[in-house]
Parts: C-alpha cells; structure tokens; sequence
RNA sequence: GGGAGCAUAGCUCAGCUGGGAGAGCACUUGCCUUACAAGCAAGGGGUCACAGGUUCGAGCCCUGUUGUUCCCACCA
C-alpha cells in the first residue's frame, strides 16, 4: 500500500494514467448484458471543426456524471460518442485550406475535394474525441461513429427513400435562405437575426399618367431594380383608385402596376410598398397572388446581375450606394430616415442572408410534427426542466417545411437521378444505373448534399445499426436520456423526436436534460469574435479535470446558464486537496494488512453519529441523481466531506487514533475506511480520477472504483440518539470556541470546563471532545454546579462554565449573557405565538407542530439556565 | 406583438414537494492545533425587486408593477 501521498494533490500525475486504466480495464465497453436494465446516451456529437469548449465540457460532464452512476448502480450502461461532419462548417475550412493554396474548389473538382475534406477529418476530426477523453468521458470508445459513415449513410438513404415515396420529401421551386458568403441554402433555423443600424430610404415613384407620385419607403433601395409592383391595401381610401395604374419605376423607367394586397399596412409609413418578388419573402407571397413577373436583380454571390450593366457585377452594398446616388440625381429620393432593424444573417458566417428563389428540396413538416408534439404531451419523453416543454412545442406548432438541399459537396448527397431524357427523377437507396421510368442510361445525380441535421436527426438509431435490427440496436434503443442545451433544441432535439417517431415508431429517449450556456464571468456569451472563450484544457491543466468537472455540476442548476468564476474552480481544486489530505490521514493511520471496508463492533457514539450522516447522504445523493438535481447532490456531498467529514469527525477520531486503546483505535479506523471508501463511490461520478486514486491506495475489494456497487441507504445505520448526542456535544464545542475568541483567549490556554446538564453521562463520555476541540484541561459533568464569578455559555442542552477568574470582566459577562437572554427569550416569543395560536396547532403537520413543542422547551431550559448564570455573577 | 427566465449577503449564486435564510469568494479577528495555510477556529454582513392576495404560516403559491436577459414573430 502506498502511503507516501503528496502534501498536495497534482491531478497532472494522476489523470492520463488513471484514464488509461480504465481503458485497459475496458469498463466503458458496454457488453449487452442479459437481464440487466440498459441506460443508454448517445453524445451530441461534437462538429469534427471543433475544438473543446465550455458548452461541450459542461455537456458531457453531465452526461458522464450520469452515465457512471447509472454503471456503478448496475445498469448495462452504454454511452455512445461520435462526431458530425459539419456539412458547411467543414466544407469552409477546406475552401479556406484551398484558397491558401492558391485554388478554388472548381479548380480541385468534387473528388478532389471530397479527398481532401477527408483527408482534412483524419487529421482534425479527432481533436474533441481526444479532450473528451482529457474530461474523463467514460464512452464506449468502440461504438464511435460518425455522421458520414457507411452505418449513418445507409439510414440517411433508407429515410431520405422512404420520406420521398410517402410524398414527405418534395422538390420545388421556393424562396429560401441564401448565404452568399457560404454559397448555399440554409434551413430557418440557421439564420440568426441581428439588430442593425441602417437607414429607411423614401422614395418617389411617378404615376405613369403624370397625375402625381406615389411616396413609399424601402431600407434595401438596390431591390428596386427587380421591382415588379408596387402594393396598396385595398382598403386604404387614399390609394384604392389607383389599383390597377402603373407607376414607373425609378431609374429603370420600367411601367410596373399598382397591386391592392393585404400585406400593405395603411399604418405602416405611407401605405405604400414596393414589390420585389425575387428578393423579399413577403413579395414573393404578393408576387405569387397576383401573378407578378420575378425580376432577379442579385445573383448568388450577392452581386447585381448582368440586367443592369450600370451596375453589374456590384455587390449589393457599393450598388445600394449608386443606386441613391442615382435616386437622388433623379428627384426620386425625398428623405432618407435612420433605423435600426433586424437582419436575418448566416448561422456559420453571419454574412447578411438574402432571400432567394430556387429550386430545393423540402421535408413537409406538418405530418411529421403531430406525433412528436404528442409523444410530449402524453409524456412519453419529458423535458428536465420541463419548462422546455414549451419551447419544443412552439417550434414544432409553427414548424414550415424545412429546406434539406444545400448546395455543399461535403455532407450526404441527394439520392436523386434526373434523367435527361424524361426528366424523371429517380430516388434509390442504391444508386441506379438507369432511369426508373424510361430505362435510359442519361442520368445524372442532383449535386446538392443534405443539412447536416438531416443525418444529426438519426442519431440515436443511426448510430445503433438502424435500418438494420442489428443486436445493439434491438438492446440499447430508444435510449435513455438527452442531454443538451437549450439552444439547441429546434436543431435537434425536435428533429429526433419526430424522426425516431416516423422511422422506428418509438420516441428515441424518455428524457431530454436541457442545460443552460456557460457565459464569462460578465455574463456575456463565450465568442470567437469577443474572445472572451475559456478554454477547458487550460482549465484541466491548471486546476484538473475533476476540478472543473465539480464546478460545472456544482454551478449547475438545469436549464439556467451560469457563468464562468475562475475562483470557483480553485475552490473546486481545494476541495479536492481537501480530500487528498483527508486521504493521506486516514492512510498514515492504517497499517499494512487493513482488510476491505468494513462497519466494526463497538462503535462509539461519533462512530454512530456519522455513519447516520453518512447514511442520510447515501439516500439524499442518490435521490437527487435520480431527479437529475446534479448541482444539489454536489452540494450534499461537498458538505458531508469537508465539514462532517475532515473538520469533525476526523478531529474526534484523532482523540482515539492517538490513544493506547487498540480496540478503540481499530475501531475508528474501521469506520474511517469504510465512510471514506463509500464516499469516494458517491463522489465518483463528479471527480472520476481522484475518487480512483484514492480508492486504490485505500484497502478496497474488486478493480475499480467505477464498476464498484453504488451505496445503498441501510436503515440499519440511523442512530438518531447519538446523533442528537453528538450534535449537543459540538453545539457546546461552538459555543465555548466562540466565547473564548470574544474574550481573545489563545487555544494554548487550556482552561477546565463544569459541564452542568440533564443529560451529564453524555458529556462525561465525550469529555475527551472537550479536551481536543474546546481547549478544556478538564470536564467535569454533573446536574448542576455553583461557580462564582465564570464564565459561562449557555445551549439548549447544557451550561457550560470556564473558570477564568483573571479574566473575567464581570460587567462585560453580564452584558453578553444579557443579550443571549434576550435574543432566547425573544425566540421563545415567536414559538409561543405559533403554539398559541390555534390555527397553526390545528392545521400544520404534526412533526411540524412537535419540533415547535420540543424548541419552546428547549428555550425554556436554555433561559432558566441562562438566567441562572445571570444570578450566580451577582 | 407572443412566450420564457432571472431579481436572495460586497461579488457569483443555491435554496428541490410552503414551516430554520444558506454556500463559495471577499472582509474582520485569532491560530504553523503532528491530513491539509489550496488549511483550522470565531465573527460581521440580507425589508429574499416592489405592491397586493391565498394560507395557521410565503424567498417559495396567485395577481399586478418595475428592472433585466433570452427565444420566436414582425418591422416594406
């Protein structure tokens, strides 16, 4: 056995070869176990762009915190890790790897580039796999997947198949979102709205009859040039007459007509609107209903198009620029307005979005979302916190069709044939050689890849062998619990629910744990661009992995984000030393052939006063695991180990560990081993690497603290009379402390101690407690005692007198004793008008009731002593 | 416009089903007490945002108000 632990606790010494030995143990293996229940996560999987940061750290320390203590409980425990390929995020990183070569991706070709983006995932792809594995992530590193691999590919085929042969997936012509940086479409979800300084052009435009103008007011002028119409309400008085006239437009001198539409509010500005079908989503819609042509005027790159050669080839901006330039050359510009609005801007790049019409594809999602908005409410999965709930069910009530082609190579490629002859489309889980419908041979695969959230939305099935009913599958699915934050609950948790509904006919997790965000120490969001980011590693490092890992449970409280206080983690770091010392104590007492944790014979009254905390700890933790209550478990055992734990008992046992009674000393040894030993499983979960060291130096039976048995609560370990014995012990204790450091009395100076209490034999017993912890040279106990001119302190059990004549102010003793009266007596006060009154007597329950009865006698004891004191100073 | 969260000690926050206002850090004082100074002991510090209500009893439940953060929608 070792026992020449360091002074201090350094995790670097520690961490890698503990890891590694659970790795050799292959306990994160999960072996399909037969009769055993399963408890299944599948890890969001990190983006194969990624590196670790405080989302993804907070994340799978959660989910590993469950996932140990679910394998320590018995459970066929299986968490299965995994990446995405990140479809737009990888694809930009190996356009930018190209461009620093020199190349573009035409240059290089779609193989070209596939090899390289390949190539590029090798390479990097595992960087998050590896600082999991930093975290502790206790993963069946066996299962690993990846979003692009042949298991997931085949199941975004079979869906993808499916969908389309139920009419679930359509092709079509709609306005969507369009990046101009990234080159492709996006889904709603991935465009974020941003608040922006800009400016509300008004505008002229002429009645083609020359009667007038009709004002009107845009804040992206450069639109103008797609023009098509200009929108009135049809109830609105001052225009009504003039639907179905022509204005011309502006610069263009094109005739466009005067529409009447809904959509034109007769509150908003002038009442006037210019109609832009191929740029504005709700001119489309104004477009479609009255048959309007679509002017496109911007390209895919966000530059206006070769219709207006004054300004082709001009990005959108320096064209906004020109065109007022030319608006106001022309009379047409009457004022120009500053405004703040929101632009709708990428997710990945947040280049300003522009709307766009084009063909792509869409998943209908109304059908789909039905099921999965029931498989909620009827409480087949649950939200924690539930509040989430309602989040999750307004996406998918106001869900719209989601766009699933983006015009990306790396990613899934649409199982779609046209054929050039019929202009067929084949759709095939295999790629076909020939069209479907007329045979011929002239086909060619639609080049546009899938959202990456197309296959994310498979993966608690995918990643288990689904379409196949492969073993694991049958075993481990639908999986146990998510977990994940909030902001990513329209991404991906709706999409697998109503995926795992429509494919496997089950919803793919019971419960979904929503955490909240980790924000720097003002509050503000972890950002690349603020580089404000702390980096986990840095914090691994410095502090250790369990360190961190204890923070970011103990900060945790579902669902609400918290920010990053380096302070806290050192104080996570300290409490970990804390238990390192409390180790290395418990270590220098044992003796070479310390047999396995045991609950020795003759227990002392301490011995059996913690062994009930213990115990109440055992069923408070595990209550509050099972509630997903993570940070108050931490709380529960962060106080047992450092205050119950080091600063009582360890210091009560010391009296016996130091004393010539072997029996005794066993005896204190046995249940310091035992608590210890059973602690370190509790507290395993959240600091997996020093739990283990220090279980393996501690005598201990089996291999490994992680496949250890969980403890139980033994209702043969409540000893509630020497539990109420020790706590008037240490109440005394405090009380004694407190008055000797208001009198400034060093603790060298021992002073002896007449304990007068109805319960006497009790501190007679526990008089050596006194000795070591209260500075007493002596403790005599007894009924009562007259002492002149001592000091005395009084608790609900006991006065206690400190014979320190030299010492004594007596005028000084008279006041404290005198404010201690009347703070008791004021307390009384209040018990009393609970106990009278009749409504509380009556209604409260009865342990509520009978606590207030035992208060009022123990005030009414604690005042006569008091008093008594008061009397003997004279 | 719709929805949600938050408001508790100087700071950051916990307080789970209503019954004792708490933790860490910071601060004050005393201790190198032979596991730990990354420590020990003692202490100061709070109208639980505000106003009503329900209840024997409210930090907790209800209503409203204020402040703040976030999500969604809209903003021509």
């Amino acid at each position: 056995m070792k026992k020449d632990l360091a002074k201090q606790y350094d995790p670097s010494l520690v961490e890698d070869r503990i890891y590694q030995s659970w790795l050799d143990g292959n306990y994160f293996h999960a072996k399909r176990e037969a009769g055993k229940k399963t408890f299944t996560i599948v890890i969001p999987p990190p983006n194969i762009t990624g590196k670790l940061h405080m989302g993804h750290a907070i994340d799978n320390t959660l989910q590993d915190i469950l996932i140990r203590y679910k394998r320590m409980q018995g459970f066929d425990t299986l968490w299965l890790p995994g990446t995405d390929h990140a479809s737009i995020a990888t694809e930009a990183k190996i356009v930018e790897q190209l461009k620093s070569d020199g190349l573009t991706k035409e240059d290089v070709g779609r193989d070209g580039f596939l090899e390289r983006a390949w190539k590029w995932r090798e390479e990097y792809g595992g960087t998050i796999i590896r600082q999991l594995k930093k975290l502790g992530a206790s993963c069946d590193w066996e299962r690993e997947r990846f979003t692009l691999d042949e298991g997931c590919s085949k199941a975004v085929r079979e869906v993808f198949v499916r969908l389309y042969e139920q009419g679930l997936i359509y092709r079509g012509e709609r306005m969507i979102h369009w990046c101009p940086n990234c080159h492709t479409s996006l889904s709603d979800v991935e465009v974020e709205y941003e608040e922006q300084q800009g400016s509300f052009w008004h505008l002229r435009y002429p009645l083609e009859d020359g009667s007038g103008c009709l004002e009107l007011a845009t804040t992206r002028p450069e639109t103008l040039l797609g023009d098509t119409a200009v929108a009135v309400n049809p109830e609105d008085e001052r225009y009504k007459h003039l639907i179905g006239k022509n204005v011309v437009l502006p610069i263009v001198h094109r005739l466009i007509p005067i529409v009447g539409d809904e959509h034109a509010d007769p509150e908003f500005g002038t009442g006037v609107v210019k109609i832009t079908p191929a740029h504005d989503p709700n001119d489309y819609e104004v477009g479609l209903r009255h048959g309007l042509d679509v002017v496109v005027c911007i390209d895919e790159d966000a530059k206006i198009t070769a219709d207006y050669p004054k300004y082709a080839g001009m990005d959108r901006y320096d064209a906004r620029k020109a065109i007022v330039a030319d608006l106001e050359a022309e009379g047409a510009l009457v004022r120009i307005e500053p405004m703040t609005h929101n632009v709708g801007t990428c997710q990945r790049c947040h280049t300003t979005i522009e709307p766009y019409v084009s063909k792509q594809w869409f998943v209908s999602m109304k059908p789909l979302a039905g099921p999965a908005i029931d498989a909620v409410k009827n409480g087949e999965t649950r939200f924690v916190p539930q509040r989430f709930e309602k989040i999750y069910f307004n996406w998918l009530e106001n869900i719209k069709d989601w766009c699933i082609s983006r015009q990306l190579w790396w990613g899934h490629r649409i199982p779609a044939w046209y054929c050039a002859d019929c202009g067929h489309i084949t759709v095939s889980k295999t790629d076909p050689c020939k069209c479907e419908k007329c045979g011929g041979a002239n086909i060619e695969q639609d080049p546009d890849t899938l959202d990456t959230w197309f296959s994310s939305a498979l993966w608690p099935f995918s990643t288990l062998g689904w379409p196949d009913e492969t073993e694991d599958y049958k075993h481990y699915y639908p999986t146990s619990t998510l977990v994940t934050g909030y902001d990513i609950i329209p991404f991906w948790v709706m999409r697998m629910m109503f995926s795992g509904l429509a494919y496997t006919g089950e919803v793919p997790f019971d419960t979904v744990l929503i955490h909240g965000l980790v924000r720097d120490s003002l509050g503000r969001k972890m950002s690349k661009s603020l580089g404000n980011g702390v980096d986990p590693l840095d914090e691994i490092r410095r502090y250790g992995a369990d360190a961190l890992r204890f923070y970011l449970a103990q900060g945790n409280s579902p669902g609400n984000d918290m920010r990053y206080i380096e302070q806290k983690v050192e104080s996570s770091r300290n409490f970990a030393n804390k238990l390192w010392n409390a180790a290395r104590f418990v270590l220098m007492n044992l003796d070479e052939d310390e047999p396995a944790p045991y609950i020795p014979e003759n227990l002392a009254p301490e011995d059996k006063w913690l062994l009930s905390v213990y115990n109440d700890v055992v069923a408070g933790v595990t209550k509050q695991l099972d509630a997903y209550e993570i940070g108050i478990a931490v709380g529960k055992l962060y106080d047992f180990i450092w205050d119950i734990l080091c600063d009582w008992y360890i210091e009560i046992a010391k009296l016996r560990l130091t004393g010539s009674d072997p029996g005794a000393k066993r005896t204190a040894k046995g249940v310091l081993v035992y608590v210890m030993s059973n602690t370190l499983k509790l507290l395993h979960p959240f600091m997996p690497f020093i739990t283990e060291e220090i279980w393996q130096t501690l005598p201990h039976e089996g291999e490994s603290v992680m496949v250890s048995d969980w403890p139980v609560y033994d209702p043969a370990l409540s000893f509630p009379k020497e539990t109420a014995e020790l706590e008037n012990v240490m109440a005394a204790v405090r009380a004694i402390r407190n008055r000797r450091a208001e009198m400034n009395v060093p603790p060298s100076r021992k002073a002896e101690l007449f304990i007068a209490s109805a319960n006497a034999d009790a501190y007679t017993r526990n008089a050596g407690i006194f000795e070591r912890l209260a500075s007493a040279s002596a403790v005599t106990a007894g009924a009562g005692f007259d002492i002149p001119d001592a000091v005395s302190v009084v608790t609900t059990d006991a006065t206690v007198y400190i014979p320190m004549n030299e010492l004594v102010d007596l005028d000084a003793e008279r006041a404290r004793l005198g404010k201690e009266l009347e703070k008791a007596r004021k307390n009384l006060a209040g018990v009393e008008s609970k106990l009278n009154n009749a409504g509380f007597v009556a209604k409260a329950p009865k342990a509520v009731v009978d606590n207030q009865i035992e208060q009022k006698a123990k005030l009414e004891e604690q005042i006569k002593m008091l008093e008594d004191s008061l009397s003997k100073l004279g």
